[in-house]
DNA sequence: TTCGTGTATCGATGATTGTCAATACTAAGA
DNA sequence: TCTTAGTATTGACAATCATCGATACACGAA
């Protein structure tokens, strides 16, 4: 029985998720050249893509419906600590969403953002 | 006139572009779990595009045909050194590779390998 | 309230990274 | 050959980052 739910992208801080519109409507990266300011929005999305632990954790999570933070620290061989500033970056970065439930963080991922990006990168 | 023609990606090395097929025939994100190699060399990708100044390189060569090395200095503001040492580094996640005419390096963005890091990321 | 447990934060450390001045390399012309 | 000019490499420095032990916080249960 779910007694608590609260939606966090940071789990204890306010919900933040830098840049989300600002890569909504970026445009390809072969149509317009970039300005500096979407350049460092997009940079950090691709800067939370760019480690091989998240990079594994981020497919662990979009392959299921959602995955408690616990259930990453065996498979990841990571410490509890390292896992959640894992999880805070991807979050930071739009890539997933938490939930608060009881004493548990549940994550799932936000295809939208990364669809987002991909229509960056794509032809 | 075009005296000597060489295709290179890192400049005067030998032609390395790391992860070629590994990254061609890696999975969606969302479909299997990564392993720790696939991670890895897909880490070193995102890795390349998580930095402003290659963001925006990448995307004034990708707006072009091609464009030369020296038109890249003075418009992302950053000295000799700085822009081939991130010249380098996008060649070597083979995102752009070069050409060299006499003394001038040519680039030209890799589009294919764009796609294949969109569809990882692709829904 | 007290205890147990899952998660977040702090502090420290070793490794990596972006930057540029100085220098070496390469190619074309004179 | 010597000179000029575009590019690559080296070396150094400041900043950032991944990692983890210790600790604080949050929540449910007794």
């Amino acid at each position: 029985m779910i007694v608590n739910t609260k939606m966090v992208n940071m789990a204890q801080h306010k919900t933040i998720t830098v840049n989300a519109d600002v890569v909504a409507c970026c445009s390809p990266l072969a149509h317009v050249e970039m300005s500096e300011t979407e350049a460092s929005d997009i940079a950090q999305i691709f800067s939370a893509l760019s480690d091989p632990v998240r990079l594994r954790m981020l497919s662990m999570i979009a392959s299921e419906s959602e995955v408690c933070s616990c259930a990453l620290e065996e498979p990841l061989a990571k410490s509890q600590p390292t896992i959640s500033h894992h999880t805070r970056i991807l979050a930071e970065a739009g890539l997933i969403v938490g939930e608060r439930r009881g004493r548990w963080m549940w994550w799932r991922a936000a295809p939208d953002r990364m669809r987002d990006i991909a229509r960056i990168l794509g032809a």
